[in-house]
DNA sequence: GTAGCTGGGTTCGGATTCCGAACCAAGTCG
DNA sequence: CGACTTGGTTCGGAATCCGAACCCAGCTAC
């Protein structure tokens, strides 16, 4: 997902009712994509419930036995993410009302996140091996999470990353 | 130790008094290794921290000023990441004592959580474009992450992806 | 030599947030 | 009807977070 071209994908960032000008106080936002992202899923509730959802729990009490997440914690982060467009509130039977949290195609773009985080633990903190492991549904084989030149067509390490200001820079 | 670390996973079958304790050895850790990288990092300014360092930043008020962060707050989650092993601190001269904290190997190995956070940022919160590009040094083409597969030799979206218990799932 | 500055912290109230337990509402079961 | 389930909200106490103040070692300028 090299985002060299399409950089122009409209999220949907709030803009609580802003007719005016908007231009002093508004970009409190900081400048760094990891921050963004941070302000949505920087939670250690908030990533766990995303790995519960990735595992296909949909429903508030599942959620609420798997994680012994208090319920008040619990709904406070699922409207979070709701509002944030990761996930989708959906009612999917009216007669016991029952609704479901799903992800949304938002929310499925976080896998590399849950992914690299389960590699991360799977490498340093997981003595008996891993827990759980993730393989390529046609064949089997364990996935692999890592960075590509599609130029130079190699995979490399870390250390072959340089950065430079972006497009949407301040400078 | 910050929160309740144990917390997720748990059922609420703890008997208050139980003076020989101890009895349940998984009661220390989750038997998911994206529960246990959280543990390490899942808190919000200890990301930023981990951001910073990458970005070659090492000295306490270097930190504490790009972040603005509390001094207490960034000496507590230094303290934490050096005691996990994510971080190392060195002195670095004598005459006035000064230290400088470093990631370790095990902290390069965080890149790819960052790069995921900083991507997911990029595409969905981003609307003027990515802050930061980040690119393959020897080439200059935007870095990729993303999974693949070594048996097919194709990379494919997480919806191929399908997980199974691995050698240390507790069953 | 002493006053001030800097790096690297620790300590201290007050404000947030988190948590467990209790409660509520709507629907279903026996 | 009363018991039970799902999906919450409300409440007081406990744990964190924060800004500000303080501490200490080592320079540095007066």
């Amino acid at each position: 997902m090299s985002r060299t071209s399409t950089s122009s994908s409209r999220a949907r960032t709030e803009q609580p009712s802003e007719p005016t000008g908007r231009d002093t106080e508004d970009d409190l936002e900081a400048p760094c994509s990891i921050a963004r992202s941070l302000e949505i899923i920087g939670d250690r509730w908030t990533i766990l419930i995303l790995r519960d959802a990735f595992r296909g729990l949909r429903r508030f009490d599942e959620l609420r036995r798997d994680l012994g997440i208090p319920r008040a914690v619990l709904a406070d982060r699922l409207k979070k993410l709701v509002d944030a467009g990761v996930l989708h509130r959906r009612r999917y039977q009216e007669h016991p009302p029952r609704d479901e949290y799903r992800l949304t195609p938002m929310g499925i773009e976080l896998s590399p996140i849950l992914v690299a985080l389960m590699h991360w633990g799977d490498r340093w903190l997981a003595d008996d091996g891993p827990p759980t492991v993730l393989v390529h549904e046609p064949c089997g084989t364990d996935v692999e999470l890592g960075f590509h030149c599609r130029t130079c067509d190699v995979d490399f390490p870390p250390t072959a990353i340089v950065s430079r200001p972006g497009p949407g820079s301040a400078a």
